[in-house]
RNA sequence: GCCCGGGUGGCGGAAUUGGUAGACGCAAGGGACUUAAAAUCCCUCGCCGGCAACGGUGUACCGGUUCGAGUCCGGUCCCGGGCACCA
């Protein structure tokens, strides 16, 4: 074999191996578990970065090592191909998204292929393939029909210069981020998928999803925000209709004494009276302008105007005037809040602000609250008074009995609010799938019928950077005949949000090349769910909770009998680089090619899986990747200096090893079985990585070698090496599998499994503390009982003087471990 | 602001169930090999005191539980992720 190891040699022969040999394709195999392995897709941004390495990194280590452990293992890639940037880049080159798109793919391609990542290219998706988004319209249209996906009104952050849409974060200190004209809110037509009929569902199943973060759960749980309460009626006085509010804290309804309405809300105006409709006016106009987090913000100053209206309160007929108040949120509950200011801080402030009353209704023991002396709202339990019926009875048990009576009375009824509100999908922009939708002035609203899907994005547009969605201003595309009545009418000139996309690919990916519907139903449910997922805790939210819920509609809509996309969930860290995220305007990018062409892709991809464990974030240092080299020579060398020796070796025979070869071997059987705990249960690539380098540091250190009979040992050890580090740097360990003489692949030879026998320790150390203090170790038979090993441990020389002179009160004893003795 | 995480040597990290704090790697220092250097191989390496044996101390900070706490509990500070049109 060569002597010198050169990464660019052994990556480029077998890499070319497994694209020729179409080494990981995959098809359905009942004889065989399946295992669909998944890892989050990239946008097709120009060229990956470390982040994307490390992702997929990981995502390779688990699929060569299910592969070696029998399993067929399904492992896709695509591009999440529709967005912005493509946009952007089109008006700036004066170019078409399509043409950047394909073009960053081709390259990106070629970059993966380098780092020999193991997937099937032959199920590639590209989400800008008409082939991908047609089926997305389709299943638009069967959720428009049962109601799913819906129009209405809705705010956005608009800035009229620009002529387009902002999302939050494009708006600073109120004024767009582009041209700093101040940002308006503008209310747009958009449409919206029911994600909030899946509300509960979406929540009952974060208890059956015991592969996923316990973290990532409680940010879902607590995005959809359940909460349980009552929708009370208030009566609008010289009205005959009534405001309806939502409340989880109906035991304090008989304080309310005044009302809160977003200025957003429907009434909000109609309710001004004439004499105040100019502040009124003037007030819901400030605060459109302010941003939705600092609205929220506990420490924002509270602010409202008076409508000059009044409502009634329905248990105590108390006069409520209604304000408006920049604190209530238009889409959380009904919009509208009963203020109770003795037990709400908000309402607290809000009345001391504008001198309304007060009404204490809850007093806590002891002490008595008076509204004139109260220096915040009171929040906590207690009991009730000036409530009527219910004086006297504990807060807790008021809140069940009033929405009781509440109930009977047909004032209100119990409700679960959430916090989750419905998915606007819509989106100006040129560069997503278009909605499947006809605007009629006769029909109305008019879904494109099937057989005229898909709706393709027309090519001859122009990308100005100008006047808003390019498709509006494409006669060509928005100009149609009503598919009912055959006039003249126009076509919906939305796209949909690139999240939808994301939502479904991981179906796709089960038959690509499908052509009756977005995926063949019998190949889905063969590799449905995903066993494992893997990407970036920047997703946890948004991406998850959104691809949870289309699941489940798909299911619903007939298409397949599966409840969750995700069984398993592994959220990785970011790649930090000098304190923080790698990016072009810090210039602290690490640029994989560059890696690759160094160093090799077996170690960018060591040295990304040893630095840190997967759920962490990654400190990246050049030195480092040096480290990593080094220990991959280091293997060679090892395999090239020991060739000889083990020649022909063939298997073990445990009983005739001189002692260093026994040693040896115990420490070969303890490591596969640390590195497949590590690899197969804890997704721990650090240590596991750390342990096979302790492993190759004890076979330099190996004295045997003058025993011929240690040759299979030896063989056995490097044999190991090679098979565990094989799912890790998949180039470097086939080379020398084949370089010891293997014809097959390590693949076929499969994961190494330890001898129970092998790892048995003749002796242990046990760990000899005083008053929890170390104070020795000895060493002892494995099979001494706890007290010859208690008296050991007190004989110990070294322990003696620490009880000297004083008495012994207790002997702990942990088997196989520690001796703990008391002394005082 | 709200929700969710994290904080261990000079650095990245390890310690899996409350039981040796610092595995492994990097950096640094010393040695071997070499005409020399690189590469490679071997050794040392938390901090304070000590020639050493050894002793003290140490896991962001303060306090608690325990025979024993990096790990559990209460509080504080700092850093990061998400917050619905970036993906």
């Amino acid at each position: 074999m060569q002597e010198k190891y050169i990464p660019a040699q052994v990556e480029e022969k077998w890499q070319h191996q497994w694209e020729s040999g179409k080494a990981f394709k995959v098809a359905e195999d009942r004889s065989k578990q399946k295992y669909y392995l998944l890892e989050m897709f990239p946008y097709p941004s120009g060229r990956i970065h470390m982040g994307h390495v490390r992702n997929y990194s990981i995502g390779d280590v688990l699929a060569r090592f299910k592969r070696m452990r029998g399993f067929n293992v399904l492992h896709p890639m695509g591009w999440d191909a529709f967005g912005m940037p493509a946009e952007n880049a089109a008006i700036q080159n004066k170019s078409h998204p399509a043409k950047w798109t394909y073009e960053n793919i081709d390259y990106m391609r070629g970059q993966l292929k380098k780092l020999g990542l193991s997937y099937d290219w032959d199920r590639e998706v590209a989400t800008c393939n008409v082939d991908y988004y047609k089926w997305e319209q389709r299943v638009f249209l069967e959720m428009y029909r049962k109601g799913l996906a819906y129009k209405k009104t809705s705010f956005v952050n608009w800035c009229p210069k620009c002529d387009t849409v902002l999302a939050n974060e494009q708006v600073e200190d109120g004024c767009c981020w582009r041209c700093d004209s101040e940002v308006v809110q503008k209310e747009l037509e958009q449409w919206f998928f029911r994600i909030t009929a899946y509300a509960d569902e979406l929540l009952e199943y974060t208890d059956k999803l015991p592969g996923w973060p316990e973290r990532v759960l409680t940010m879902q749980r607590n995005w959809i925000g359940r909460s349980t309460g009552c929708e009370i009626d208030f009566p609008l006085e010289g009205h005959l209709s009534s405001i309806k509010v939502f409340t989880t804290r109906q035991d304090t309804l008989y304080g309310a004494t005044f009302m809160s309405l977003a200025p957003e809300h429907p009434l909000a105006l109609e309710l001004a009276t004439p004499e105040r409709r100019a502040e009124v006016e003037e007030f819901i106009e400030k605060v459109r302008k302010t941003d939705r987090i600092k609205r929220t913000a506990e420490d924002f100053e509270k602010e409202g105007v008076f409508t000059g209206s009044y409502c009634t309160n329905p248990v105590t007929n108390r006069r409520m005037p209604i304000y408006l108040a920049n604190f209530v949120l238009p889409d959380y509950g009904t919009g509208a809040v009963m203020a109770v200011p003795t037990h709400d801080q908000r309402d607290f402030e809000f009345a001391r602000k504008y001198d309304l009353p007060m009404q204490v209704v809850i007093q806590p023991e002891g002490v008595e609250l008076t509204p004139a002396t109260m220096t915040a709202a009171y929040t906590e339990e207690g009991i009730m008074v000036n409530s009527g019926q219910f004086d006297g009875i504990r807060s807790s048990e008021a809140k069940e009995r009033i929405a009781d009576y509440l109930e009977k009375e047909g004032i209100g009824k119990k409700t679960a609010n959430f916090r989750l509100r419905d998915w606007g999908i819509s989106r100006q922009r040129y560069w997503g799938s278009p909605i499947p939708i006809i605007y009629c002035d006769l029909c109305g609203v008019v879904p494109v019928p099937e057989k005229d899907l898909p709706v393709l994005l027309p090519m001859d547009v122009e990308f100005s950077g100008e006047g808003g969605s390019p498709l509006a201003k494409a006669e060509s595309f928005r100009n149609v005949t009503c598919p009912q009545c055959g006039e003249i009418a126009r076509r919906e000139t939305d796209t949909m949000d690139t999240f939808v996309e994301s939502s479904w690919y991981f179906l796709r990916y089960c038959s690509p090349d499908c052509n009756t519907g977005p995926f063949d139903r019998e190949k889905a449910e063969y590799w449905m769910s995903v066993d494992q997922y893997i990407g970036g805790i920047e997703h946890a939210v948004m991406h998850l909770l959104y691809a949870r819920f289309f699941t489940k509609v798909l299911r619903d809509l007939g298409y397949m009998a599966v409840d969750e996309p995700f069984v398993n969930l592994l959220t990785q860290g970011m790649v930090i680089k000098d304190g923080s995220k790698m990016s072009k305007s810090k210039g602290n990018v690490v640029d994989p090619d560059a890696l690759i062409r160094k160093y090799g892709a077996d170690t960018a991809r060591l040295f990304s899986l040893f630095a840190a464990p997967p759920e962490k974030d990654l400190d990246w240092s050049d030195q480092g990747v040096d480290g990593s080299y080094r220990f991959l020579n280091r293997v060679w060398k090892l395999v090239s200096d020991n060739i000889s020796f083990i020649g022909n070796a063939g298997p073990v025979n445990p009983s005739g090893l001189t002692e260093e070869g026994k040693a040896l071997r115990r420490i070969v059987h303890k490591t596969i079985r640390k590195v497949t705990e590590d690899v197969e249960d804890r997704f721990h690539f650090n240590t596991a990585i750390a342990a096979c380098m302790e492993l190759v540091n004890a076979l330099y250190g190996f004295e045997g070698k003058n025993a011929p009979q240690n040759a299979a040992v030896l063989r056995e050890a490097i044999e190991s090496i090679l098979l565990m580090l094989a799912p890790f740097v998949p180039h470097v360990t086939a080379e020398l599998w084949q370089a010891t003489g293997h014809p097959g692949t390590m693949e076929e030879h499969g994961w190494p499994s330890y001898d129970p026998e092998a790892v048995v320790d003749e002796e242990l150390l046990i760990i000899v503390q005083v008053n929890g203090k170390l104070r020795s170790k000895v060493t002892v038979a494995a099979d001494a009982g706890e007290d010859e090993v208690k008296a050991a441990a007190q004989a110990d020389e070294k322990v003696i003087p620490h009880l000297e002179g004083k008495i012994i009160r207790k002997v702990i004893y942990v088997p196989g471990k520690l001796v703990n003795i008391v002394v005082g």
